[in-house]
DNA sequence: CCTTGTGTACTATGAGTATTAGTACAGTAC
DNA sequence: GTACTGTACTAATACTCATAGTACACAAGG
């Protein structure tokens, strides 16, 4: 019965990024997975900023920003609740973007001298969380 | 007779990334390509802070980040030099920091909608250009 | 109507980082 | 000496991140 499914986000002191970023991509991460189902609602930004010990601010930053790029959708007065997907981005923003992410990676790789076949597969298999969506 | 083999690195205004990090990865890339090799002298600190129109101190920041990263090598009074490979982190350092750039480009991913296996395609071939190694 | 809980929008402040600017010093080569 | 090298400081500016506090509009339940 609980209106917000127990529990979310963990936020790691030690973690570089910032509080939002790790917001963001924690509660992307759990919509991509199929862990947080379209209509799920979440938790209250003073709730979830209680919950972390952070402040409100922070949270209702990060939420700003999931509803800005549609995973996100906010009922007035209500909260928020995950969206139906939709095409957020056109495909060459898409293609640019990954071809960022690409760069960066194999900057990584590059600067670690790390085997690029043994960086692959474990690139590989990561990804596979993402998934899941066809399974359904 | 270039000593500093004509020219190196680009910044671009629009990158998001601090300048000196442009410049570490950049000449980490070129390095990790072949296209500097070992031994290969670079532009001087304020040779270059002219030719990028940016601070000398900037320049000396990458070089520094780079020398203590074993990739270049300093000769006092003379320049810096690229430096002979050596084993720089320990295995589980750098399964760690590999683990991050995997996870932060999951996240990319899924912040995209990427398809997975489109991104992966796309992952190995830019890969490719750190394989050079073993074809000398 | 009133109270509580929701998202949202401001301003202000402190901490940290990136960059620029300027100066200075030690080593090398001619 | 002169002119290059790298390196090491201090100071000032600009920007981001997070916190703090306040306020407003909407929804639900008395």
């Amino acid at each position: 019965m609980a209106r917000t499914q127990a529990l979310l986000i963990q936020i790691a002191t030690g973690d570089p990024r910032p509080i939002s970023k790790q917001i963001v991509d924690g509660v992307r991460m759990k919509i991509a997975t199929g862990e947080l189902a379209v209509g799920a609602q979440l938790p209250s930004v003073r709730g979830l900023a209680q919950q972390l010990t952070i402040n409100p601010n922070t949270v209702a930053k990060a939420y700003a920003e999931l509803t800005g790029e549609g995973w996100l959708e906010a009922r007035q007065g209500l909260g928020l609740y995950v969206a139906t997907p939709r095409q957020r981005l056109s495909n060459a923003e898409r293609d640019r973007r990954l071809d960022d992410a690409v760069q960066s990676f194999v900057h990584e790789v590059a600067a670690l001298d790390y085997p690029p076949d043994r960086a692959l597969t474990r690139l590989e298999r990561a990804l596979r969380v993402l998934a899941p969506k066809k399974t359904a």
